[in-house]
DNA sequence: ATCGAATGTTGTCAGTGTCAACATTCGATC
DNA sequence: GATCGAATGTTGACACTGACAACATTCGAT
């Protein structure tokens, strides 16, 4: 870290982290570039190399966050063992659990106005979550979990309620509302009902 | 509509609509009170006499959306008979058939950066919402729905299926990326494999 | 060592939210 | 119907923002 040296040196990662960090504080209406600049010390228009627009910069937020989030559900995957549905179940548990734990992340990656400038890379991000998510629907059902239905309903449902109990978990309204919550066991229970693992036993 | 009048007459109602209307455009970051102004006719600052901030107008939009919402959801739950089941099924439908058929409210509502600005009236409204669907709940679990779960895990389990499902209906990045979808029917299977219906049949 | 590319700076511009001071109209009260 | 405070709309101003252009410094491949 040498100091007042005229390249920031990793100004695009410092970016990121910052970034979300102050929509955690004061949410994406309450993020600005030239405020971003201020906190790590460059000068207003430093950001702009790294990021032509704000909204690059929330696209790139939202694809750290959707590669993070699966790398996270891989991650549970892995140590969930053979059984697809148990797997499935694992990662369920795993995704929403991210975004109980990583809210700022979280409520830059539910703001609709990101999706309106989602880039290549952004979509590719999502692409890979929801692919991962669609082959241990395929295993699941194979292994037994909701044969009477079609895979594309059971997909949606299964994503479906995932990004509901995501956003029940890290919204601060809702959690208003509703809560507070009981921690993870109540997570467990919303998922085990989705996807019983106990359907053979 | 007198023209040139002073007093605009309707400003309220106006801008709320057009406010709507915007976001379906441009997203809530593409919405400004100036703009609203300016498509209205007014001064800039007019819109000030209405929504001193404008936090304030995203939180009223949020609490019509919540208002309607619970509307459409009621008539539903009368059209849908007797029968609690059916009745917590047809309630999930029609909440989310209405997010689907008012992207632009769902967009909003949805804006993770409105429930920092949320006032009383819109915890009012969002209040009423939640309590509908728990009555409905705990009706539905009496007529033999989920009884071997906590009533507290069905209703967040309901609330976050059909929040997900809303989101994924009416979110243009997740329409990209699973999409296109099949109409009413996808909801349908959805929701009664939340809420079975043929429970007992 | 050189030189183009990458990165950071300064200056500028139009657009925005918000406030204060002022103008017009509405509506309850006499 | 006239009066006057409240509600509503206007004008002007200020600080802040995103974005762009022109320029400065440093990096890194050759």
């Amino acid at each position: 870290m040498s100091e007042a040296s005229y390249h920031h040196g990793n100004l695009y990662e410092e970016l990121l982290d910052r970034a979300v960090a102050v929509i955690g504080e004061k949410g994406v209406e309450g993020l600005s570039l030239r405020g971003l600049a201020r906190d790590l010390g460059v000068s207003h228009a430093a950001p702009a190399r790294h990021f032509a627009a704000k909204s690059d910069l929330l696209a790139a937020i939202v694809r750290t966050a959707y590669e993070r989030m699966t790398a996270t559900t891989i991650e549970a995957a892995k140590a969930a063992g053979e059984d697809p549905i148990k797997r499935l179940n694992a990662m369920a548990k795993a995704s929403i659990s991210w975004a109980a734990n990583n809210r700022s992340y979280h409520t830059a990656l539910m703001n609709p106005d990101v999706s309106r400038f989602a880039d290549d890379e952004l979509k590719a991000a999502l692409g890979i979550y929801i692919k991962m998510i669609l082959e241990a629907c395929i295993e699941a059902q194979k292994a037994g979990l909701y044969t009477n239905r079609p895979l594309r309903a059971v997909l949606l449902y299964g994503i479906a309620t995932t990004i509901g109990a995501s956003i029940i978990f890290s919204d601060s309204l809702l959690n208003d509302i509703l809560g507070p919550f009981e921690g993870e066991g109540l997570i467990d229970e919303i998922v085990n009902q989705v996807i019983p693992v106990d359907i053979r036993e």
